[in-house]
RNA sequence: GCAGGGGUUCCCGAGUGGCCAAAGGGAUCAGACUGUAAAUCUGACGCGAAAGCUUCGGUGGUUCGAAUCCACCCCCCUGCACCA
C-alpha cells in the first residue's frame, strides 16, 4: 500500500485487469519512476454509478494505494453529448440542469473511493465542464478539431456499427465526443501533468485520441490502459437482476439486495470477481479458491466477496444491515426475532410495506404483487400453487387465496403487526399491519 | 418516386378464415435436486382468484366468425431510378 514496489502493472495484470495499454515497457518504467497522475472519467447517464463503473473506479483507487495521484473526471460536459462508442443508436440528449445534477451526485459517489486529505499523493475531482463550459465554437475547431482526422475517426471500431447501420446513423453532435474526451486529456495533462488515462476498453478509442492530442498539443507523451468489460461465464450480462442494474446509491439498491447480488455470484465467475472487485491480495484469493476446491459443500468465495464489496461501498453499517437480514432470512428461524429486530429489518432495507386498510377484501396473489414480490398477481398465483409461500412459516396455498382476512389476522402477526411473508427461497417482504 | 419483401404476445420466430391467447426457442418466475450455486428435470409464462376481459403496426370494411380476406394510412428492409 506504499510505493510501487511490485509494480502496479503486474499487480493489475494478475488480477485480470488490463484489456489494453500503451506501450506496457514504457508505461511500466513511466510508473516505477516516481509519482504519477493519471484520471478516469465518469459521464452522469444516472443519478448514480452502477457496478460497470465500479471497476475503472477500483483501479484509480489501486493506482492511489501504489502512490500516484488520480483524478476523477465528472463528464458535467461529456455526459450532455453522449459517447457513441459502440452504442446501437443515438442517445437522447438529457436537459443541462438535469445533467448537473446527476454530476455532483456522481462526485459525491467517486469521492467515497479515493482519498483526498491525509496522504502524501491526495486524489482529485474535477468536471470538464469547467473548462468545455465556456470554450468558444472557433477556439474549439481551430485548437482541437484540426488535430483530429475524419479520415481516422470514421475507420474507429467503436463507430462502425452506426455508421453501417441502416436507419441508424450518426449526429455530428455524438460523432464529436471523442474530441471532448480528447480534449479533456490534454486539458489535465496540462493543468496538473496528467499522464495516464484508465478506462473500460469501450474507451480505447477516446483514449488513444487524447493520447494523440496531448502529444500534438503540448508535446507530451501520455498513456492508455483499459481494463475488461466484466462478463459473466453463462454469457448473461453481468450487473443486473431482474429489477435491473445493480447501482452504488443505497437508496436505488439498498445495501441488502447489493449484498445478496455478490452472494448469488456463480461459482464460474467468484474467484474472477474477487480479482475485480476486492482488495484481497492475489494470493489469498488464490489459497481461497484452492481450499473451495478441496472442500465438499459450499464454497466461500460468494460470501467473502459479498462481505468485500458491501463493506468497501456501504460501509460497516451497510454490511451489518445486510448481514442482519440475511442471517434473519436464510439461516435463524422466526422465533429468534425480537420486536425490536423486525423493526430493524425494516429499517435495514428489508422490503417492506403497510397492509392497506381493505386488505381482507383483496386476492393474496394481489396483495403480494402490489407489494411489488413479484412483477404479476400470476406469479404469486403460481407460488400459492405450489405451497411456495409461508406467512409466519405457515405454508399457504391457492386455497387461502381469498382469505386474506385470516391470513393476515392480528392474532397470528407477531407481536401483533408484523408479518413475514417468503415468496419461493429468496424473496423475503415484512408486512405490516396497520397500527389502530 | 417505382418494383418487391416485411411489421405477431419481453426478444427471436411459426401461424395465411373457425380446433388461436396464438407452435417452437430464448429470457423470466416457481417447484424438485442442491450450496439462497451450476447442470438437469417439472410447471407457469397477455390481464384476472374466478367469471371473464383485452391482443397479432393503425383505421375502417367483408364475414355467423379475421392475426389470417379487402381498402386506406404509418413504419422498416431490398433493388432500381432521381439527386450527385
Amino acid at each position: 500500500m506504499t510505493a510501487a514496489t511490485s509494480s502496479l502493472i503486474e499487480e493489475l495484470r494478475a488480477r485480470g485487469l488490463i484489456a489494453q495499454m500503451t506501450s506496457e515497457e514504457e508505461l511500466n518504467a513511466h510508473l516505477s519512476e516516481g509519482p504519477r497522475v493519471l484520471y478516469c472519467g465518469f459521464d452522469p447517464t444516472a443519478d448514480s454509478l452502477h457496478l460497470g463503473h465500479l471497476v475503472p473506479l477500483l483501479v484509480l483507487k489501486r493506482c492511489q494505494d501504489a502512490g500516484h495521484h488520480p483524478i476523477a473526471l465528472v463528464g458535467g460536459a461529456t455526459g450532455l453529448i453522449g459517447d457513441p462508442s459502440f452504442k446501437a443508436a443515438e442517445r437522447q440528449l438529457n436537459t443541462p440542469d438535469v445533467v448537473a445534477g446527476w454530476a455532483d451526485k456522481i462526485r459525491g459517489q467517486v469521492s467515497q473511493f479515493i482519498k483526498f486529505e491525509g496522504v502524501d499523493n491526495p486524489a482529485r475531482v474535477v468536471n470538464n465542464l469547467e473548462w468545455i463550459g465556456s470554450m468558444n465554437v472557433l477556439d474549439f475547431l481551430r485548437d482541437v478539431g484540426k488535430h483530429f482526422s475524419v479520415n481516422n475517426m470514421i475507420n474507429k471500431e467503436s463507430v462502425q456499427q452506426r455508421l453501417q447501420r441502416e436507419g441508424a446513423g450518426i449526429s455530428f453532435t455524438e460523432f464529436s465526443y471523442a474530441l471532448l474526451q480528447g480534449l479533456d486529456f490534454a486539458e489535465l495533462n496540462r493543468r496538473y501533468g496528467c499522464t495516464l488515462q484508465v478506462g473500460g476498453s469501450d474507451q480505447w478509442g477516446n483514449i488513444v485520441g487524447g493520447i494523440d492530442l496531448s502529444r500534438r498539443q503540448n508535446q507530451a507523451q501520455a498513456f492508455g490502459l483499459t481494463v475488461p468489460l466484466v462478463t459473466k461465464a453463462d454469457g448473461t450480462k453481468f450487473g443486473k437482476t431482474e429489477s435491473g442494474a445493480v447501482w452504488l446509491d443505497p437508496a436505488k439498491t439498498s445495501p441488502y439486495s447489493f449484498y445478496q447480488f455478490w452472494l448469488n455470484t456463480a461459482d464460474a465467475d467468484v474467484y474472477k470477481f474477487l480479482r475485480y472487485f476486492t482488495f484481497l491480495p492475489v494470493a489469498d484469493i488464490e489459497a481461497i479458491e484452492a481450499a473451495d476446491a478441496a472442500a465438499e459443500g459450499r464454497p466461500q468465495a460468494q460470501s467473502i466477496l459479498a462481505r468485500e464489496a458491501t463493506l468497501m461501498v456501504h460501509g460497516p453499517e451497510g454490511l451489518a444491515a445486510a448481514e442482519r437480514i440475511t442471517d434473519a432470512m436464510f439461516s435463524g428461524s422466526l422465533q429468534d426475532l425480537g420486536e425490536s429486530d423486525l423493526a430493524q429489518l425494516a429499517q435495514d432495507g428489508l422490503p417492506s410495506s403497510e397492509l392497506p386498510a381493505d386488505f381482507a377484501e383483496k386476492p393474496l396473489t394481489t396483495l403480494l404483487a402490489d407489494a411489488g414480490m413479484v412483477k404479476a398477481a400470476r406469479e404469486a398465483k403460481d407460488a400459492l400453487t405450489r405451497n411456495a409461500v409461508l406467512i409466519n412459516g405457515e405454508a399457504r396455498g391457492m386455497a387461502d387465496n381469498m382469505e386474506a382476512a385470516r391470513c393476515f389476522a392480528p392474532t397470528a402477526a407477531l407481536y401483533g403487526r408484523y408479518f413475514l411473508v417468503k415468496l419461493g427461497k429468496k424473496k423475503n417482504h415484512l408486512f405490516v399491519l396497520s397500527a389502530q
